[in-house]
DNA sequence: ACCTGAACACCGTTCAAGT
DNA sequence: ACCTGAACACCGTTCAAGT
């Protein structure tokens, strides 16, 4: 007798070691040793099983200490979730490419209600506090998706934008400064800046909305 | 006798129509009367299709007038790239889905340039200028993704999170701010904020850079 | 209830064979 | 050169048939 538990962590196994898109029922089946269409008696679809296995891994997703400060709560909750979708960046680009996120649970959704309370704290509007927040999402899920991407590309595209390739060929007259940095971009590419990014994201966001009030 | 442009265009009018997702080798072929395995003469295989497709796009992007101030020379580059992207979302999923970036040839790479300038000229270093640069990124990639998706499923998903459809089961206790926005996030979450987290992460990002120096 | 193989309606791509 | 149908190696999913 087969599990949907057994499923799910079946499947788990499998993304961990080739990466979402290339999962299959079939292959789902055969680790478990089943028959494909068994799988149809405990999860509905592949989206269905996605699903499953993304809500599970979001009501994991540990709840940090929230500091003092509302800015600095913020930061954390949205880092805290950041550091979550990136250590399992296939979950992000599904939420994204199958539209999945707002089914996640009361549990995810805590941070969004942290950073939401912070800007409230902090002297927004219960408007401006939407506004801060989803500009946050998109720096946060736009940095997963094109860090996972780049991560898993290395082999086939050289840093995030493929430019180590194609240095020489910049034009200094009409790119001078990106053919003045040159071989430089690999490793400036590489570097982890997203806590810094969303600082300063947090920090024009919140002088915006409070120099208008 | 096909040519590769005739491809080209009956792909594009395809995805326009119905999405890129959608799109298949043997209906291009078919649109065209002709069978699939001809395509295969005039295209390497879907990827280099779906690239030409879009490196033929971005070489149309149109190159903005650039005010005086750096800063605000940054702001017009990534808007124009943003809308450019926006005005067809689906390059972007590509562009992030299929690891395309950085092939884009040197006039859609003006646009970096702009950035990377402007942000020497406010004061960066190039090291600086580059994590300028990501981070804008970033932000432009995410929101356009998340913004195609929400669009795409507007049918299925109320809003860009789903969350009308669970507003009446927020705990009030341990999610109050979203519990009081309630039906108010749909309309929220559908205003168009680009330009104004744009400027934000802008004026965060030079500000902190500055202060560093 | 739980499981199954056969089958359906698709994919992208290759290749020998035609003009 | 340019085009083709047949074929290969896959998909997700359904369904009647088994225990």
């Amino acid at each position: 007798m087969t599990s949907r538990a057994e499923i799910l962590a079946a499947a788990r196994r499998l993304i961990d070691e080739q990466g979402w898109e290339k999962l299959t029922i079939r292959q789902v089946a055969a680790e478990l040793g089943i028959g494909a269409t068994t799988l149809y008696h405990h999860v509905r679809n592949k989206e269905d099983l996605l699903l499953l296995l993304i809500t599970e891994y979001a009501n994991q997703i540990p709840h940090p200490e929230l500091p003092e400060q509302p800015r600095d709560r913020i930061i954390v909750a949205m880092k805290a979730g950041h550091d979550a979708f990136a250590a399992w960046p296939w979950a992000a680009e599904v939420v994204i490419v199958d539209g999945f996120i707002g089914r996640l649970g009361d549990h995810a959704l805590w941070l969004v209600e942290v950073v939401l309370a912070g800007a409230v704290d902090y002297g927004c509007t219960p408007a401006q506090s939407v506004y801060v927040f989803r500009s946050l999402w998109y720096y946060t899920v736009g940095e997963i998706l094109v860090r996972a991407r780049s991560k898993r590309d290395q082999a086939a595209i050289q840093g995030d934008f493929d430019f180590d390739a194609r240095l020489s060929s910049f034009d200094p007259e009409r790119l001078p400064v990106l053919a003045a940095i040159g071989a430089q971009w690999g490793p400036l590419a590489a570097e982890d800046n997203f806590l810094n990014g969303l600082t300063a994201l947090v920090d024009g966001l919140l002088a915006q909305a409070t120099a208008t009030n």
